[in-house]
DNA sequence: GGTAGACCTGGACGC
DNA sequence: GCGTCCAGGTCTACC
């Protein structure tokens, strides 16, 4: 089944898909250049579907496998509106990146807003596994979680969701340790799910909270698993972009454009960015470093 | 509040 | 093929 959802321009599909690493982690299928997808989710109802995104002018065509009802289509668009960050304003951003000649490029591409997974809690354990590991370890443990876990999707088995908090509460320990790989991580990831699960956590309110973004980090930080960096990475996924996600690659990029290879540490790279105020996040994220 | 060490895996490297 | 070293954030214990 084929519909549309109508965007406000400016507006690039290829540019949400290139905006981080997200696009080549499960559910998610797609190939560089990045100009479409594929993604496999178990809606509300538990069914399992899956949905290839494409931009037409000012609309994105959405097919799905099968027919679905009205329900569906309407979680459906709600996701991919979440997923694409479809409602963001980004006015204000693009006035300040206009006078900023590494930021510009910005402006052209129409670019800005952040990809994301349908649900945060599928964005939190994805944090957790881009922790202290190299990309492709993160890569391969969402598979792996997906794999396992996840649910197929009728009629072509091979393309699975996303694990729901429910399943991964019900995987022992054990198994997301030495089975999905998970390592040390294994506890911060079974502990999430569970909390979910049982309803003692609602990530999910997270997306629409009016929280400060100092009272919003202080209940991420809270979370068994996440640090600095992976807060910081997640009020970005939230749309709050007053903090930095620094990591080992901050550090190296930061050094490189601002300080001629010598290294830096976390100060340095708020202060690099520091006058761009609450767009600092977004100056970090899509700034233009020479190499 | 700041710091050291442990956690786990894959990849690079030397033999 | 095997062993060693290192990179990558967070947590905990300790000062």
């Amino acid at each position: 089944m084929e519909f549309t959802l109508d965007v406000q321009p400016p507006f690039s599909l290829q540019s949400i898909l290139h905006s981080h690493g997200w696009i080549q982690l499960a559910s998610f299928v797609s190939d560089a250049p990045y100009q479409e997808f594929n993604y496999t989710h178990q809606l509300n109802n538990n069914r399992v579907t899956a949905w290839h995104v494409r931009q037409e002018g000012s609309a994105l065509l959405v097919n799905t496998d099968g027919q679905i009802n009205g329900a569906e289509k309407a979680e459906i668009s709600e996701k991919l509106a979440w997923m694409l960050d479809l409602d963001r304003d980004l006015s204000n951003f693009y006035a300040v990146a206009h006078q900023e000649p590494k930021l510009a490029h910005v402006v052209d591409k129409a670019a800005g807003r952040i990809l994301r997974s349908a649900s945060f809690f599928e964005d939190t354990v994805k944090t957790i596994l881009t922790t202290n590991t190299s990309w492709s370890g993160t890569k391969r443990m969402v598979q792996t979680l997906v794999d396992l876990y996840g649910r197929p999707l009728p009629g072509d088995p091979a393309r699975r969701a996303f694990p729901t908090p429910e399943q991964l509460a019900e995987v022992d320990m054990e198994a997301l340790r030495l089975q999905a790989k998970l390592g040390y991580r294994a506890p911060y990831v079974s502990e999430l799910a569970r909390r979910v699960a049982s309803g003692d956590l609602d990530l999910e309110t997270y997306k629409s909270s009016t929280l400060p973004t100092q009272a919003l980090r202080k209940e991420l930080l809270a979370i068994k698993g996440i640090g600095t960096y992976a807060a910081a990475n997640l009020l970005m996924l939230l749309g709050r972009t007053d903090y930095i996600p620094i990591d080992s690659y901050a550090l190296k990029v930061v050094s490189e454009e601002f300080h001629d290879g010598v290294p830096v540490k976390p100060a340095d790279v708020e202060a690099a960015f520091e006058r761009f105020g609450e767009w600092k996040g977004m100056a970090f994220w899509f700034w233009d470093y020479a190499n």
